[in-house]
DNA sequence: GAGACGTGGCG
DNA sequence: TCGCCAAGTCT
């Protein structure tokens, strides 16, 4: 990627355009509202991590409603708060936010901490989680980088139709220089560029009709040029150990206590669910109970 | 750094 | 229909 660096002036004029198409377009999402605590930002980043917005706001009010505070989910079971999680999908996010409210409870006095080095000392608190929470909860100048900045970023800066497969330092730099100055810009910025790419410049069809940089924008620009790099790799999905894990997590959370080892997941390979539920069991997201039965980390209440 | 890791909706 | 994709993290 080149090192293109706007002008100060076009600088400006990109903070501008954006900032105010946002204060117009953003979308009411309740974390976003100034009321909402840390641990609601947190929870929300968390949940949102490969996942459309739309799954995650009926869940994580249930979660707001039941566990307002890390200290509270502490104090439940991994295996309620696995069941909890519902379809989200990577239920091992589950299992590390129960981790994080632990380690928040115990080392932080309870409180979500500020700083976002110790955001990302926190189990399943990355790069960009650690920075988001900093920026959105307490308003920190941290450099946002997700998907969609990284989106961005690449048509309307470098004039590609979308970024490389996985996050560069360069992108990272970029993102940086285009950080407003002003901490409480470089906050709505944070959020509004993250916003811009989720509803007008997406991956599939851009609408760039409406999109406030398009004057600006390289890629438009350049003649919108088909992406030429490296493709993206694959997932593979059907009759995958991916797939067979989905399944044996969802029966165990359909179920209130544990179940024999042949319900799970019924016909399916054996030795591929003996591999799945030994994984499983590495993972911390289920627990052998006696000879035959398995169930979620915590829950022993046997079903009737 | 490549690959594993869920789930469901959309073009 | 089916591959792509969604506010990534961990090993």
């Amino acid at each position: 990627m080149s090192a293109v660096r706007p002008s100060a002036t076009d600088l400006a004029a990109l903070h501008g355009a954006v900032l105010d198409w946002y204060a117009v377009n953003s979308r009411p999402l309740p974390w976003r509202e100034p009321s909402c605590s840390p641990w609601g930002v947190l929870l929300s980043e968390v949940m949102s991590q490969q996942t459309p917005l739309g799954r995650v706001e009926p869940i994580w009010r249930q979660w707001m409603e039941r566990w307002p505070t890390p200290a509270q989910l502490a104090a439940e079971s991994p295996g309620e708060v696995v069941r909890a999680w519902g379809r989200l999908g990577y239920p091992r996010r589950a299992l590390r936010l129960h981790e994080a409210a632990v380690v928040i409870t115990e080392r932080h006095d309870g409180e979500v901490p500020r700083h976002e080095a110790d955001l990302r000392a926190l189990p399943g608190i990355g790069d960009y989680t650690a920075a988001a929470v900093a920026a959105f909860a307490f308003g920190d100048r941290s450099v946002v980088v997700d998907t969609n900045v990284r989106r961005v970023q690449a048509r309307a800066v470098s004039g590609v139709a979308q970024a490389a497969p996985s996050m560069t330092r360069a992108e990272v730099a970029l993102a940086a220089d285009l950080l407003p100055v002003d901490d409480e810009d470089a906050a709505t910025w944070n959020v509004a560029v993250m916003e811009l790419g989720a509803l007008v410049c997406t991956a599939r069809s851009p609408r760039c009709d409406d999109c406030p940089v398009v004057g600006r924008c390289a890629w438009v620009l350049g003649g919108r040029p088909a992406y030429d790099g490296p493709p993206r790799r694959g997932q593979k999905w059907h009759g995958t150990d991916r797939q067979v894990r989905g399944v044996i997590v969802q029966a165990l959370r359909e179920s209130p206590g544990p179940v024999l080892r042949e319900a799970l997941a019924p016909g399916r390979d054996e030795q591929q669910v003996d591999r799945c539920l030994a994984g499983l069991v590495e993972d911390g997201l289920v627990e052998p109970v006696g000879d035959e039965h398995f169930g979620l980390p915590g829950v022993e209440e046997v079903a009737g």
